[in-house]
RNA sequence: UCCUCGGUAGCUCAGUGGUAGAGCAUUCGGCUGUUAACCGAAAUGUCGUAGGUUCAAAUCCUACCCGGGGAGCCA
């Protein structure tokens, strides 16, 4: 092993020198006396070219035998290439082979989602997951700069807890020496608790949450992260939470270039959603959803998924016609193409079912009801960037939620609906800061009053106002990366049928 | 829990009652600038499991198992 080794994406500043580069095999192309081998060393893709005619005997076999996924270490000269991936490339001088990997289960063809998940500590080694997990660490490290920058200090809420919070959710219980404990959902309570004693906090951790949800939104093990504000009222908390994604799509647009290339990201709905948050009151969104406009959207949209269904029933109708005189390549090509014509076309049949029914309960949503997943995509259609709904009716909303002085029907709380359909990041808004209120919520809701009584002191020993709200790590992830599902925002997904690996 | 789609070679899939197929991966051969490289050849199967209908089942029927998507609930 050399001391001297250099990361791929340094090679920018070797360019005209000699290198040594250490990492795996990516992939191969070779015709006589050349190989051309795809360089991974976890901080990117280079292409090396080893020619028989310019290394020694030793180098070339190991070029030879090199398969997919071993490991090796080579030397060369950086080049600049503007072809290439990356955008350099390696004259081999020296290679040699570290281990010889085996017959690698992920080859450089489609897998179904089944098979990649079981092979996920593999599946992590491939560019697509490269570039969405890096993301992942720049949407942290934009959320840690971003509250210690403003003075928060970041605190860890308990992870094993005696209660439920909420009492809705469905908790992961466990044996704790005879008695019963959970893991937790939210570590929000610990968190008011934590901002009386230091202002402005942040939690940053794992949740759980039991629920049997097999949606492409959910995990039961998931990171979230809950600032907590002393003296914050609901709307500096919007503007706190307006800010916080601004930062983080700012960095990721600074900072994550490649990243959203290899992803094929739309940046513009990203570039809109810096700044101008829509305000939309819970009053308004009802009139939103019962609106004409939203009628004629749900309609439009039924009609442009026709078009675009007839447009790639032609499109594959040609791709037959013409597969008989076709030449393997392009038989290749078709293939694949008819390949996402055929689940593109269900999506659309899905998507044509659903309109309907959709508009439907929109249409008929009445006033008191909690917003479903479709009214809530029907309301974002409106808008070009986040949005940040607030007060909504108490029925529906937490305990500890703040009831607005100016309508006692509703409690002042407040959901961030990311655009694009990713629908909901954040959740959160005032809490309540009266003792007597509070009491009688604990009860209404029939929560057991014993476990409240610390929480109870918050508003005995100098209650303030005071605001949070918590953020979903892999949903934001999963909105900035513009991607389907979110199982792929965390290295290991939990759902609820997968444990392994 | 409910609705819906699926399970065929290591992988992705085609095959709707009559001898089990293609591409990729693997192995071998060819090619000195490839870009999911290409060209040629070889090898590869408990058709999810169990039962049933039939001269004959991957294909039809029943039950079950496993997975995808969605609903409810939520970040």
């Amino acid at each position: 092993m050399t001391p001297d080794h250099v990361d791929i994406s340094a090679l920018k500043n070797h360019e005209g020198q000699s290198v040594t580069l250490r990492g795996w095999l990516y992939n191969k192309r070779s015709s006589k006396g050349l190989h051309f081998l795809v360089m991974r060393d976890g901080t990117g893709l280079s292409q090396c070219v080893v020619n028989q005619g310019e290394v020694d005997e030793s180098s070339w076999q190991a070029a030879e035998s090199a398969t997919q996924e071993s490991s090796i270490e080579l030397k060369g000269l950086v080049r600049a290439d503007e072809k290439q991936v990356g955008g350099y490339e390696v004259q081999v001088t020296e290679m040699n082979l570290i281990h010889q990997a085996e017959e690698y289960p992920i080859t450089p063809k489609e897998h179904g989602v089944d098979f990649l998940m079981n092979h996920r500590h593999l599946w992590l080694r491939s560019r697509r997951q490269w570039a969405i997990l890096r993301i992942r660490n720049s949407v942290i490290m934009s959320i840690h700069n971003f509250f210690q920058e403003r003075g928060f200090l970041q605190m860890d809420a308990p992870i094993l807890t005696g209660t439920a919070v909420e009492g809705t959710s469905t908790l992961f219980e466990m044996e704790y020496f005879g008695r019963s404990a959970y893991l937790t959902q939210s570590g929000q309570l610990h968190g008011e608790a934590m901002a009386m004693a230091f202002g402005k906090i942040y939690t940053f951790g794992p949740t759980f949450r039991a629920e049997k949800s097999k949606t492409r939104r959910h995990l039961t093990e998931f990171w979230m992260i809950e600032p907590e504000m002393a003296f914050y009222d609901l709307e500096m908390t919007m503007q706190l939470a307006e800010e916080m994604l601004s930062r983080i799509v700012s960095d990721a647009l600074a900072n994550c270039q490649a990243e959203l290339e290899v992803l094929d990201r739309d940046l513009e709905p990203l570039k809109r959603s810096l700044s101008d948050y829509p305000r939309v009151s819970y009053d308004e969104a009802v009139e939103i959803l019962h609106s004409e406009k939203t009628r004629k959207m749900v309609e439009d949209k039924i009609e442009s998924l026709k078009s675009e269904a007839t447009a790639l029933t032609t499109e594959s109708a040609e791709g037959k016609a013409t597969y008989g005189q076709a030449k393997k390549w392009q038989k290749r090509k078709i293939d694949v193409r008819e390949g996402e014509i055929q689940r593109r076309q269900s999506e659309i049949e899905e998507e044509l079912r659903n309109l309907p029914k959709w508009l439907k309960s929109a249409q008929e949503f009445e006033w008191g009801n909690d917003f479903g997943g479709s009214d809530e995509t029907l309301i974002t259609w409106h808008y070009d960037r986040p949005i940040i709904v607030h007060r909504f009716p108490h029925g529906f909303k937490a305990f500890y939620m703040k009831r607005d002085p100016e309508d006692d029907r509703l409690a002042l709380g407040m959901d961030v609906l990311a655009p694009e359909g990713y629908g909901e990041i954040v959740g959160g808004g005032e809490r309540a800061d009266d003792l007597g209120f509070l009491q009688d919520q604990v009860k209404k809701h029939g929560l057991p009053e014993e476990a409240f009584k610390w929480y109870f002191d918050l508003r005995r020993y100098g209650s303030v106002q005071h605001a949070g709200y918590g953020l979903g790590l892999e949903r934001t992830v999963t909105w900035i990366c513009g991607i389907h599902h979110l199982r792929e925002t965390i290295p290991f997904a939990r759902t609820l049928d997968r444990l392994y690996p």
